[in-house]
DNA sequence: GCGCTCGTCCCTCTATGCGGTACACCACTT
DNA sequence: AAGTGGTGTACCGCATAGAGGGACGAGCGC
């Protein structure tokens, strides 16, 4: 145990088989407690009832002193909070520190008009998302008649590749980085439709790259159709996505193209309404842009 | 710097002067890497724009090297992100996990219908919150014509001293836990009304108590005057609260009592609504008690 | 060109936090 | 009552994780 450095790099890939590991940024850059921390934090995230600390030690194979000290601090920075039975749940300074965080992208205020637009204009539910690692994360959603925002869907997120959204991001993406959340992706086969190799995915990004949009043919769920077509920043990459979804019925090949326009028309307007300030002068940092790789 | 461990607590209270740094609920168990992380969130949190590494060394007393190793963790952990000018903000992750912890409390959602029709009732802006730590975080917002919801304000947080939400709820805790809250308040003026004295807010809760409902009689905002009123568990002890916001003009001295009314009979169907699953048998964890103390 | 500030990387040394283990507690059986 | 199998909490010593110093290299402005 002498070189460390390599070790540590080793050890890596070995000691976080739970933490999904996504596109190892690089790998390097440890800090055990921290990573532990968020871990607990996603395991809580994904139990719906709040976990004891027995729960939580079993299904992160960790040893109770060690859990419970994470659990400890975590408490004390208001991330979890317990239950009189001693048991964890997720804190609500998440909520507050996640408000926040789109608050300061700020992405949904901007989109907002344009995008309820949609919604009454075609009749079907309408969506915004953006890039997160191998996700999609859904930030505002409207129905036809009445806005739903309580709806527990707004937050969550689902897999790039069988989302229209996500697809009509990846694809006006640069070639590094669909390469480097392509590679992370964990194919699972929702439905038989669901394009599950990365040959299928590139494929499909060819076709999507073409006619500018994307859809999402029962692949995640039968019987939901969806269309996305991207938003773009002032160097025509996707930072964000807006999608039309409804059932087959209403969906159909035979009108697709229609709807697809009107989502198109929409994504300009709105992408036209955001990126165009300085043109050079990157400096003013776009405070909407996803980053991805460098 | 020979005593990391002492100056770092040190700046720790020092460098979260709005962090409000509760009760330390037993000061052990350190874990210094998270906890770090945590102020790193919460300094982000705070601020508008993104920001660079050097101001976040420089805000936080730290070190370059150890400032970076804590981003770079924080950044493959999806918890902030860093714009294309290598400035860091926070990430969509919490984004996630904020919904997730509300979705878990479950309480928006069982509370909505209640709260909507004293919305339309009063004509006047409701809210919904929840006591975490010294503040009440607001979770749902009603306003008389439409339902408001990109609103930046949920999510938010205000002192509980200076809002009817956090009074009413206050009022209503065990006594120790009254005990701890109120002394990790760091009371600031916002106006000539504001309480701002332990005795003060403990004479207060008294009233609160006797008359059931709390006042906020232009203490934090002066031109707008709330009435909140508690939500109860099984055990009568305060887990939420509902209050009517508006200006002087319309919430008058004349009315108090009679929207007083109306807010206490709301949470009253709602107290009702909810706590009144098995009686003795806590076992069932009822899932939207905010814990507090033991 | 030089000098400045920025981020990244590396190395060394020690205080940190890991994993055992002991203990206190409670709810149920026997 | 005493036993049993679960909890959660507390303590401690040793190895190692991670703090901090500092070198390096890139970019910017003078």
């Amino acid at each position: 145990m002498k070189d460390i450095s390599v070790t540590a790099s080793l050890n890596t890939s070995i000691a976080t088989p739970l933490s999904e590991a996504v596109a190892k940024t690089d790998g390097s850059y440890q800090l055990h407690g921290l990573e532990r921390a968020v871990s607990v934090l996603e395991v809580l995230s994904e139990s719906e009832a709040p976990l004891s600390l027995a729960e939580i030690c079993h299904r992160m194979n960790l040893h109770k002193s060690t859990a419970h000290r994470s659990l400890m601090v975590l408490e004390r920075s208001a991330l979890i909070e317990r239950t009189p039975e001693n048991r964890f749940r997720l804190g609500l300074k998440l909520y507050e520190l996640g408000n926040r965080a789109v608050e300061q992208i700020d992405l949904r205020a901007r989109v907002y008009p344009f995008f309820r637009r949609l919604a009454m204009d075609v009749r079907e539910t309408v969506h915004l998302g953006v890039l997160q690692k191998t996700s999609v994360v859904y930030l505002d959603k409207v129905e036809p008649n009445r806005r739903i925002c309580m709806s527990s869907k707004i937050g969550s997120s689902n897999p790039v590749y069988c989302t229209s959204m996500g697809k009509a991001m990846l694809a006006f993406q640069p070639e590094e980085t669909i390469e480097k959340i392509v590679s992370s992706i964990r194919f699972t086969r929702y439905t038989p439709k669901t394009l599950c190799s990365r040959e299928k995915l590139f494929e499909h990004l060819e076709t999507v790259r073409r006619r500018g949009y994307a859809i999402d043919d029962e692949e995640i769920e039968l019987g939901v159709r969806c269309i996305g077509a991207p938003i773009f920043n002032e160097d025509r990459w996707a930072i964000a996505a807006v999608s039309v979804s409804g059932p087959t019925s209403r969906i159909t090949p035979q009108n697709v193209r229609a709807i697809a326009q009107r989502v198109l028309t929409c994504c300009r307007e709105i992408s036209a309404s955001l990126g165009m300030r300085a043109k050079k002068k990157s400096h003013v940092a776009s405070p909407f842009l996803t980053h991805y790789g460098s």
